[in-house]
DNA sequence: CTATTGTGCATAGTGACACTAGGTGTCATG
DNA sequence: CATGACACCTAGTGTCACTATGCACAATAG
């Protein structure tokens, strides 16, 4: 039960390249401004994060960099590439069109 | 490669829902109707669809039933119940949300 | 001074689930 | 007689999000 969030399967990358190519950003990060720009629907785990941002950036789709605090700490900063805004831009059209298909089915017959 | 529809997983319960509730179908005809109603987006194969039916069927939600055709044919035609159609209003409510919060976060910055 | 919470990264194990690939059998068409 | 449509089914595989856990440091609370 409870396993309301199945949908998310297969949207991760899109929504994680949607908030980088907007600026760089590290791991802690996405998750907190994920959750701020969907309204406290989006909460992904650690667990949940890391080993995507590990696939997207071992497709080279993003690029990670290491970047030292002034207080000695370090983050780890994820960058898009050529090919991430390229994918970016083609989830987005598959979004569309699951969209518009999902729509199609799901809506109640409004007749 | 060719993984465009991982956004499928978690839907097709809702998709099967959606096409026996407004009538009996069997399982052949649950994936040619969704193929048209899709307009030819959703192609599912019957090593997905029966599976999904069957899970339907052990959760209560739908209840399949043989009929034999004139012709001394057996077809397995599934009926929603009563839980089914609870799951399903709850499923619609879901995909909505979903689909909120997606749009917020996927929708290209237009400001 | 210690415990908790927040920040920040990471991995191992699990379970759900759609897909591939195959199997059975009938019927109509070429 | 072979192909494709019809109609059902299962086993095996791979992907992927989740749980749980660990490390490490900082700040705040008690």
């Amino acid at each position: 039960m409870a396993k309301k969030h199945e949908l998310i399967k297969g949207s991760i990358d899109s929504l994680l390249l949607c908030v980088i190519v907007q600026q760089p950003m590290y791991g802690y990060q996405i998750i907190k401004e994920l959750e701020r720009r969907s309204q406290g629907y989006f909460k992904f785990k650690e667990g949940t994060l890391y080993p995507a941002l590990h696939r997207l950036d071992k497709a080279g789709l993003i690029r990670g960099e290491w970047q030292t605090l002034p207080n000695g700490r370090q983050r780890r900063y994820y960058y898009i590439t050529e090919k991430g805004l390229n994918i970016l831009a083609a989830k987005r059209g598959q979004w569309l069109d699951f969209l518009t298909a999902m729509n199609l089915i799901i809506q109640p017959a409004s007749e």
